[in-house]
DNA sequence: CTTTCTAATTAAGTTGACTTAACTATATAA
DNA sequence: TTATATAGTTAAGTCAACTTAATTAGAAAG
């Protein structure tokens, strides 16, 4: 875990994004387009500090600032193709080590711990909804 | 696992400790004692920022400066009374929400769950050694 | 013993993420 | 229509963590 922590830590930085500039590409993509104020509320910022952190992975390309269709004020963010990409990377360089470890699993055991997490996803589902 | 995450964040700074402060105490707790150097090493700052880092450790309380009988130059970190407390009270914070999850298990589900993981740490080992 | 290397600290300055406050533009309510 | 609230931006300043460079003290090698 650790390990898998400092791969994603590294990947980020070397890239020149700072960690949560990070996490809102992976909301992006885990829940499609949301607005300035969502991510404020998510991460427990101003708005301010919000609008120039979305700005910053506007300048770098990774999202783009549309129009909210039903409130001309907000603004909707949206992953781009490179962000996309970018994102993608990310989670395959973050997950490699999952790989080294299956390997080292029978099938056995891995329909174990498949049914396991199964079991763990719709507990947590229950105590989030 | 995102809310835990927040939970420790929060508490790390409910208490006025950064995120990579609260990592140096954690490492204390599992590891044991050790030095300067190697906080720079693991944490990839220059040995600067790790004696700063851990002086407000120091000032704060939680862990205490002590002489490496084998190089008088060095010093070794060790968690104090009040720092081990702070430790296992953050980590009850953290992990509070599993008991929530597990309530919402049968036996026979906590069963499976308990033998997937052993599966998962024993490979894990078998990843790092 | 003297030179060189290593561990840690301190001082000074840089950087980046955050804040508050002021502002623009739009929506909503009176 | 006017007043008020909301979404987002920009400017200015704060603060914490980091850097480099200089310093002290002890270790290790010649």
């Amino acid at each position: 875990m650790h390990r898998s922590m400092r791969g994603w830590i590294r990947f980020a930085r070397s890239s020149g994004l700072s960690l949560p500039q990070f996490s809102v590409l992976m909301q992006l993509r885990h829940r499609g387009s949301f607005g300035m104020s969502e991510i404020a509320e998510k991460f427990e910022i101003t708005p301010a500090a919000a609008s120039q952190l979305t700005e910053k992975l506007v300048q770098a390309g990774y999202i783009e600032r549309i129009e909210d269709p039903n409130d001309r004020r907000a603004k909707l963010l949206r992953l781009s193709k490179a962000g996309e990409k970018f994102v993608v990377e990310g989670v395959e360089e973050r997950y490699r080590w999952i790989n080294d470890l299956t390997k080292r699993l029978s099938a056995e055991e891995q329909a174990k711990i498949s049914e396991a997490l199964t079991i763990l996803i719709k507990a947590m589902e229950g105590l989030i909804l």
